[in-house]
DNA sequence: TATAGTACCTTGCTATACATAGTAACTAAA
DNA sequence: TTTAGTTACTATGTATAGCAAGGTACTATA
């Protein structure tokens, strides 16, 4: 049987800052944290993947964060949503519902 | 407002392949058929696109091509699914239904 | 002091899709 | 004969995501 996981990879690829933009509308983490909710819902995802993604909404200003002393380790970033972030989580949210009504769509026809 | 174009894109990639296997899974069509199709569940899609992955997918086994005289121009590829393009195209409409379940998972939670 | 655990971050790589532009062949109508 | 329309195909450069692997730094405890 042919594999499939590359397929895979690729169609998880895109929905990443959705879902972690939608963790954090619920309320601060820090990305520890973050990875460890994305894996409860299967979509895991390692630091060399989540560290860019964030730095890279922290510079467009759709998060922000702030430094946090812990009494286990080393200062943690936890990271939240201000308001243009928000209304940012609001349009991909759109768009995501958009897609899955496309693709849904489109295989139901086949059937 | 911040643009959400870009994410929008990167969404809509990975799920290509999906969605051009699942409406050849329904018969069979050429290139500029498939195009339109797509189109009419708003996944538009460019040619530059298109034949480059029918390319990869037919050299992989997992769509085979007829030629068919046309009366309106040259003669037409018409794509198929072989019985192994059939079993990876289910391979894939569950994973994308996982993805779906994961996805929405953490978007409910956030409200 | 040394070790283990926690946390943040960087660099180099691969794969996919997009934009754009071009070639070629066939049909029909002006 | 010329033009327009249809169809297939190719090539090149760009952008982006995500992954693998490794490095840095802080805290607590043995």
């Amino acid at each position: 049987m042919i594999n499939s996981d590359n397929a895979k990879a690729q169609m998880r690829k895109g929905v990443l800052e959705l879902c972690i933009l939608s963790i954090l509308s619920q309320g601060e983490a820090y990305p520890t944290e973050i990875i460890d909710k994305l894996k409860e819902t299967k979509l895991v995802v390692v630091e060399g993947t989540l560290y860019p993604l964030l730095t890279r909404l922290k510079n467009t200003g759709l998060l922000s964060y702030r430094w946090e002393e812990s009494s286990s380790g080393p200062p943690r970033k936890y990271y939240f949503l201000p308001e243009i972030g928000q209304n940012y989580l609001n349009e991909l949210q759109l768009s995501w519902i958009e897609l899955v009504n496309a693709v849904n769509t489109t295989i139901q026809n086949t059937k």
